[in-house]
DNA sequence: CAGTGGTCTAGACCACCTC
DNA sequence: AGGTGGTCTAGACCACTGT
């Protein structure tokens, strides 16, 4: 058995596919960054079909005018993504579209998103208040010291989607957090120069409360996804903890996993 | 600010704690994973402590005998399991224990375990059978192509933890599957030479049926994790879809996320 | 400034797969 | 046998960090 890769597509190889990767080698954007994106829109975009054999590594990497490591490095990170396989004795293949496009659009918010829809983001709670000693211990902070409490809904055309509440060190956040209904609060803290770069999270279910049914517009024990999350920067510090509640018939959490 | 990492702790570099490694050249091993495993055992077992400093690559790498991509390669990948910490100009600490060890057991499951209890695989259900529309599409067969239909309950100390429902392909298991009550699917599945590479999971929630309740222990209509995924072996072909259901309140999934 | 990780090169040999 | 990815080397220069 050869695999449905090479018997249902047309094995073709990447040698003129990639003609119009021109390297910038004085761009701060890394050789490998470079061919990475080209790859990953080349694949997104169909111009690299699923089964479609790269080729070679050290003669793509010639004809490309950079060092195998480097393309190596470029064709690495696709793979962990899931998007490239590669098989000892046989090639790199672009991986087929079942493997890279998961499950068709079931959530609520997927198809509210792909069908054009904005979220958008109400502010409920903004305020200082004394850590409850969980939010403490997960902050590394002393108990009862002062934490910004942050309480949003995220609605998909009209419906809501998620409601997340949020605790962040004082000082994270020094203006409070104006401007949070443009962007997300990720993109708010990088604004501020705080990187959130390790987060652990713990995903599970629960019932809804009467408060949380009302908020999210489903019956009181409705079940919820739930996502508790406690994101560090890159020293190690905690710059934020979030428990985010998800109405189970609008939102589903994908994920894509790759053996190592 | 210096960070946590330099303030709470001893910084202590790694210089002689590493000492004991010596590499066997003739392995088939490879040495950046002879030195990662190394590495992660000494993280694990306390040796080295969070925030000590790893140590200038190149010096470290003289000491070890290898070159210095070899020794990159190691601490890259304990990198992406947010084990180390590598920072430009500063260097390459151990994680803190807060990020490394996410929640306390918080799940019954992980205290179960933790208690020394064995989770125990009960198969209710084990025949082949004509696919249902949507497993048929998610294991790419044609509509009612026969697949083995596997429903197990796995408990630990008496509790169910996990309703399992899978599917494969014909042919995958063709013994159906002896030893399952033994060891995990897939396990079985390695022994048998299929190799499971890539998942597309897809985590939500969902209430409790009449007949999942009574099987999970749980209330009609108590809130279940659920967790849907197809598997694929390193050809890209669909080798299991599962759907497993987990009390919410036994059972949590926790994962560490490393921003690229 | 000195020290760190980040990137890159141009080779080499090996293990595995298919023919 | 021939081709592929997997591993490894011994250097190089750059970008960022803290003093």
């Amino acid at each position: 058995m050869t695999g449905q890769l090479v018997d249902e597509h047309v094995t073709r190889r990447g040698h003129t596919l990639l003609a119009d990767l021109v390297l910038d080698r004085d761009s701060p954007v890394p050789l490998y960054h470079q061919v990475l994106s080209r790859l990953e829109s080349a694949i997104e975009g169909g111009e690299l079909r699923p089964g479609s054999l790269l080729g070679n590594e050290i003669e793509l990497a010639r004809q490309l005018g950079l060092s195998r490591p480097t393309l190596r490095m470029a064709i690495a990170k696709l793979v962990e993504r899931g998007l490239l396989i590669r098989r000892r004795g046989i090639g790199t293949v672009v991986a087929p579209a079942l493997v890279r496009r998961p499950f068709a659009l079931t959530s609520l918010h997927d198809d509210l998103v792909a069908a054009g829809q904005h979220p958008v983001t109400r502010i409920l709670t903004l305020h200082e208040m004394p850590a409850p000693d969980e939010i403490a211990t997960a902050l590394q902070l002393g108990a009862s010291a002062p934490v910004l409490h942050l309480r949003r809904l995220r609605l998909v055309d009209e419906v809501p989607i998620a409601l997340m509440t949020n605790y962040l060190p004082l000082g994270v956040l020094p203006d409070a957090g104006s401007g949070l209904e443009g962007s997300g609060l990720y993109d708010l803290l990088r604004r501020r120069g705080v990187q959130p770069k390790i987060a652990n999270q713990s995903v599970g279910a629960c019932a809804a409360t009467a408060t949380e049914a009302r908020l999210l517009a489903v019956r009181r024990g409705a079940p919820l996804l739930t996502m508790r999350r406690t994101a560090f920067d890159d020293s190690g510090q905690p710059v934020e903890h979030g428990i985010h509640l998800y109405p189970a018939d609008r939102y589903t959490l994908e994920m894509t996993v790759v053996r190592r």
